[in-house]
DNA sequence: CTGAAAGCGCTAACAG
DNA sequence: CTGTTAGCGCTTTCAG
């Protein structure tokens, strides 16, 4: 015989039936240390391995969890699907990756994945929910998704996230520290919560401290290089040209460095730029970029034990958790040359 | 009721059976157009989504690869999985994520993955096979495995690729072309074949064009920043340091660059060095990095394509398949200034 | 402590 | 074209 053994082949060999050789494997403590261990044996000895389908059918949990994503191609989910992985193995699950890049079709395909028990749980990090057209798509009531990075408000679902306006604020109040007054923020894509909370910890802190935002100082990017690089040039056609920029993300804020350094300014001699994510590269850019540490690891992790214990039965948490961001000040930031 | 609803549910309330339900929901022509669209209706009214645990043991096909690398957070791997994602997701199929960290352990389960119809097959990115000890852990004859990236010799397995030694020998060769002669090599971790390899290429450019290979001009590194940094300061050390350095990868030329800055020296200015990979963001480094650029999207997509192939039936190529490196000239790369 | 039997939800022969 | 039947491989009552 050369196919796949299964149980029933394991039960043969040794004279048992196939429920005790289920429950020895499964560690029961319903059947004797001694044939426990005869059944491990042979079970080893013929190479077996459960078969995941049956498994799932029968006990109705895949043991997956499907982490979504606008973009699987952006550094920045790096070290949180990594901590999201191990936490999710270290319990026996394993990882699907959703990729929506902002297609409906595909977040309701992901959402669906959920219901036909692909997987059992999901964390979600695309800031939005497929639109519930009436009846259909419905997820049952309490599903286990937990929003992590983004927030969807009103969702009823728990949430693992980072105080934008308030880290967005520092940020801007250390350009401000320093003493500069001319500061521009080149946002996100602004009806987007994520966009608008970093826009609004700027505005905060420019009103706090009793400065203007000109017109033309809140151009909009798209959180990719070249839209940086685009809304650092719209500013410096400006006829009074910021000293400084709160950029909403690193990748903008390369792409705006790259800019300046083609019109011939300096950074930080001639402007400062701040940055938001605090990427992998962002210490070993040239000049190391200041900005807000995002705690990636921590949240992939919250985000996934926060899961488990959903999955296990817990109820979740009303209240968000919030996890510390902070300012990271490198070499692109300094005083003001005028 | 307020369950899932099963194929008996739809069959029950159109009065048909539950087997013509199951044809209809998958397009079977042996069903009439219009007893399809009937039972397509109230399938969607009723939100019926097939039981993928069910389907699965029913059909041993789970619909989901495995996509395997040595370490999730490497920003590398960041376009393969977005484009074995999309080319897997367009024929129906999930990618499962699997990190191996080098742990040996880990390599085993992810090939157990395999064996248990968790997935229905790999793509493999760690360059090695877990140790085969006797019969365990044997994984059968024709199975579903390609091997992108790095390579296992003698593995039999369908292989994605470039030329790692060609496109060594003409960063190299750059070098040599803009008048370097003393140029040293940073390598990765040398008994790895892909690190080997690399390395080959600089001693056969380095060869051809009659220059010495001077003792400790070779320092081996671990493909990390910090490891490229401490490998240039290696170099830096020598009596005679190098003009020129061809480094293994883009995340230790970065480490190299920051490290020649903090000695003071000027690159290209004072040091020409060319990295290996391409990385996202290479080019808005500054200054924007000469490198060899792999085609990591191509990588992905016909690994992926191979890999669909062999699930559904044909036979795997004989021959690896190898995709064009090409040099990406920059501005680390200059004429020496002696 | 162990066995017999049922059934998870689906698809694929096989008959008609 | 449609229905009946069996069974994928596992776990879990329920009996003993």
């Amino acid at each position: 015989m050369n196919r796949r053994p299964k149980i029933k082949d394991i039960a043969a060999a040794l004279g048992v039936s196939p429920a005790t050789v289920s429950r020895a494997l499964s560690d029961s403590e319903l059947v004797t240390a001694e044939t426990r261990a005869r059944i491990r044996e042979t079970a080893q000895a013929l190479n077996y391995r459960p078969n995941a389908s049956a498994r799932s059918l029968r006990t109705a949990r895949s043991m997956s969890v499907l982490m979504v994503v606008r973009d699987v191609g952006n550094p920045f989910y790096l070290d949180i699907l990594k901590s999201v992985e191990a936490t999710a193995r270290a319990a026996g699950y394993s990882v699907l990756m959703g990729n929506t890049e902002n297609d409906p079709e595909r977040e309701i395909e992901y959402f669906d994945m959920l219901r036909d028990g692909h997987a059992d749980g999901m964390i979600l990090m695309t800031g939005k929910l497929p639109a519930q057209d009436g009846s259909r798509h419905k997820l049952p009531p309490n599903s286990p998704i937990v929003v992590a990075l983004e927030m969807i408000e009103g969702s009823g679902f728990p949430h693992v996230q980072i105080d934008n306006v308030a880290a967005a604020r520092a940020a801007v109040e250390h350009l401000i520290g320093l003493g500069h007054r001319r500061i521009a923020h080149i946002s996100g894509p602004i009806p987007e919560v994520m966009s608008v909370l970093r826009q609004e910890g700027y505005r905060q802190a420019m009103n706090a401290a009793g400065l203007a935002v000109p017109a033309g100082y809140e151009p909009r990017g798209d959180y990719l290089l070249h839209g940086g690089a685009a809304a650092c040039k719209a500013l410096f056609d400006l006829r009074e040209p910021p000293t400084a920029i709160f950029v909403a993300n690193d990748e903008m804020a390369f792409g705006a460095i790259h800019q300046l350094r083609g019109m011939g300014r300096d950074v930080p001699g001639d402007v400062s730029v701040v940055g938001f994510d605090d990427l992998y590269l962002s210490e070993a850019f040239y000049p190391p970029l200041t900005t807000v540490h995002q705690p990636r690891i921590d949240i992939g992790r919250q985000a996934m034990t926060l899961l488990l214990k959903m999955l296990s039965g817990e109820p979740a948490p009303a209240e968000p958790v919030v996890l510390p961001a902070t300012l990271r000040i490198r070499a692109t930031s300094g005083r003001p040359n005028s």
